[in-house]
DNA sequence: TTCACTACTGAACATCTTGTTCGATTATAT
DNA sequence: ATATAATCGAACAAGATGTTCAGTAGTGAA
């Protein structure tokens, strides 16, 4: 890729993350962002057709930055009854949250927060259905895509409760807190299964 | 209050409504609101400050419309084994949800969405710190407010992936869902309790 | 009915925002 | 060195927001 291309698409990032912990995301303007990045004005419009898609790209950004060094890993061993703890996929997941809490915190609350738990929803939900044991949502009493989004659903929640309360608790706490309302789900179909 | 104001008051609704169903929340304009509603801007602007606080008070009006019939019972007989099913609150606010479906479809997709979620949420978390009994609560692995927002979480999302379904599913189906994934994390706490 | 309020009207206005266009300029890769 | 691609930035049209204000007309109480 030009490297002036790689450059505008920095600056750009840089100062819409800088504009977004001094102000609401509907606040913004893209002035204000191509002001502070210095570009043109039909630069940035060359790289995103509006602001929401460069919050979006902002977003995936994030999600890769926070998520990808664990794609590797199976997941479900997370969800089981012997998994979890201190080095679990879910545990990482979260310290990584917390390193990057100044960019997280903005995108999460103000009025990006909705779009950006959207996103931060559809890009979950993707990585749980591929990283997850198909064998999780079979045979279960619920639709699988209504259990995946559930789970999805129930982190995302989880971590916006987190940061709410100014992520005072460990990542291993709201863990806990996050494996406390899913496993049971997963292993009251379980029971059931042995039942029949 | 002023039959004037009144009738200004719901003339805005209707016509905020109409739209809504016609096009996307951020594509509508004020000026188009009012020209429906045939008021002055100035009038708008005398009941509304912004068209946020427009989308909030209808969501507000929505929900008590929905909910509030039942406000008046206990909810937490839905949540216990023996509770639930056609007679159940929940699958009475399914119910009536469903009968609004034109309205609220439009207000859950579309870029409405995100914020009708947060004010459900909102509304709903109320309601269910009010109307669960607060032993629900009490002794938990989780904290007492993480719980609460959990519920009212799911049961929003619960009700997002109900209406992406285009509502297919009958009210007793999607409150069995909500239940399937709710009532386990309420027993596996109350069997800790047993246990100890 | 009268009368003091209060709400509505609607045009006009300043201000801001978006997204596009285009010719000139500058950096890049080969 | 040169063709290519990216950027610049001023100018523009279109349209939205929110305010102001003088005039008009319902409303409720006496």
């Amino acid at each position: 890729m030009d490297r002036r291309q790689q450059k505008t698409r920095d600056a750009i990032f840089a100062a819409f993350n800088g504009l977004l912990s001094e102000k609401r995301y509907s606040q913004i303007t893209v002035q204000e962002i191509i002001d502070r990045a210095n570009v043109g004005r039909s630069t940035f419009y060359a790289h995103f057709e509006t602001k929401d898609e460069l919050l979006r790209a902002t977003c995936v950004d994030l999600f890769d930055h926070v998520v990808s060094d664990h794609l590797s890993k199976e997941l479900t061993h997370d969800f089981s009854k012997s998994g979890g703890g201190a080095d679990s996929t879910i545990t990482h997941i979260l310290y990584h949250l917390r390193d990057n809490r100044k960019n997280i915190a903005c995108l999460f609350t103000s009025d990006s927060g909705e779009l950006f738990m959207r996103y931060f929803k559809e890009y979950l939900t993707d990585v749980f259905r591929d990283k997850l044991g198909s064998e999780i949502f079979a045979n279960r009493e619920v639709p699988a895509d209504f259990l995946l989004n559930h789970i999805s659903c129930t982190f995302v929640e989880t971590v916006n409760w987190w940061i709410r309360h100014d992520m005072t608790e460990t990542p291993e706490e709201i863990e806990r807190c996050f494996l406390a309302v899913i496993r049971p789900v997963l292993e009251s179909d379980r029971t059931q299964e042995v039942m029949q």
